[in-house]
DNA sequence: ACCTGAACACCGTTCAAGT
DNA sequence: ACCTGAACACCGTTCAAGT
């Protein structure tokens, strides 16, 4: 994600055919606006415009209107999240299913509080409207694939029986859970919260336990 | 709560010293908007007037601007939400501490399922920017307070023993879940989603039951 | 093909003026 | 004391015009 333009800053005229330098530029310059947007703030498109350099109407030559840039956004964050999972779960060395689970779940967390700006845009619908187009559904279903197939993987104790329960139920119940713990951590700061991990443990053992008991 | 009045019909000046039932109006006004607010609508001050039959600088005699009336919108959603919950405690005949824990949690996620723009302004700061005001947690405190006074309340399985870990951590926790629960729902409803009263039911005693174990 | 300034209907908020 | 219309600086979006 590339540092956007000082506001004001005059742009150099793009040769032609990078307009679609232009359009990464836009939407990194939004990402980064994002990012730093307190709940004061508001998110606007000209607002982007001014930090890229260039006139507000100029967005519509790449973009339909503010919810098809901000469509755009949410597919790159939604990349971005997929790798930093996997990432995580790759950098677990010794360790079955049970602690890849847990690293996914771990990371996922500490990116929501690190990056409250960008949780909301991708798992509270903030300042996105269009929640119910099929595409960013899809962006998140990898998350939640990944999910269901470790913890198919998830060996029992010794003596108890295999996951008995629906695993994508048990998936969904998680990434609520595990959302719960972010949303109401960012949008309740004043109440007496115990460290963020420790309940990600437990919630994860909570709801992944019951499962697997004999 | 009362209907607002339909758009542009003139209003009947007030008594002198009624100053008080405006307030109150342009409040539900307010709440009656938020209500009916679809994903794709901007909420404002203007239309809360216009509904009401005022002009908009007129919301200014009664608030010192927008967070300050949305300040008391959520007083008064809080206060309705306690209500809801202690009513749904009640209504629970036979049955103890569990049940009644249970009863407020299928109370509360079914009404942020059934009142998605309510439930993002209480809990998710939808259109509130101030969530940083000790107010607004205060107003939410009582919830919390009555779900850890029903887990300490919480009898253990004959043989096992009282609830070990801290009852305030566990609140959090069953708190967070869900409302992680619904907010996911809302948030992501193209996934496929199990019925959630089982969901609501399952996580509740997913977190409760290891804390009782002997 | 790519970008612009001017204009439109909105928004929150301020202020001088009316009853 | 209570309410108003006009005005300000913003917003998303459209459009005719420029290179």
């Amino acid at each position: 994600m590339e540092k956007p333009r000082a506001a004001g800053v005059p742009r150099s005229r793009n040769a032609r055919g990078s307009g679609d330098r232009l359009r990464g530029e836009i939407i990194d310059a939004a990402i980064a606006i994002l990012a730093a947007l307190g709940p004061e703030d508001q998110f606007s498109l000209r607002s982007v415009a001014k930090a890229v350099g260039i006139a507000a109407p100029s967005v519509y030559i790449h973009f339909p209107d503010r919810a098809a840039l901000l469509l755009a956004v949410l597919e790159k964050l939604f990349s971005a999240q997929v790798a930093l999972r996997n990432a995580a779960e790759e950098a677990v060395e010794h360790g079955g299913a049970w602690a890849r689970l847990l690293a996914r779940s771990i990371a996922s967390v500490e990116f929501g509080l690190k990056h409250p700006g960008h949780f909301r845009v991708l798992f509270e619908g903030r300042v996105v409207p269009r929640l119910t187009d099929p595409r960013v559904a899809d962006f998140g279903r990898p998350l939640l694939v990944r999910s269901i197939e470790l913890i198919n993987q998830i060996a029992p104790a010794p003596g108890a029986r295999r996951v008995s329960d629906d695993p994508q139920r048990l998936a969904l119940l998680l990434w609520a859970a595990l959302h719960g713990i972010v949303s109401l951590r960012i949008n309740k700061p004043t109440f007496e919260w115990p460290p963020v991990i420790e309940l990600v443990e437990q919630v994860t053992r909570a709801i992944i336990q019951p499962a697997l008991a004999g």
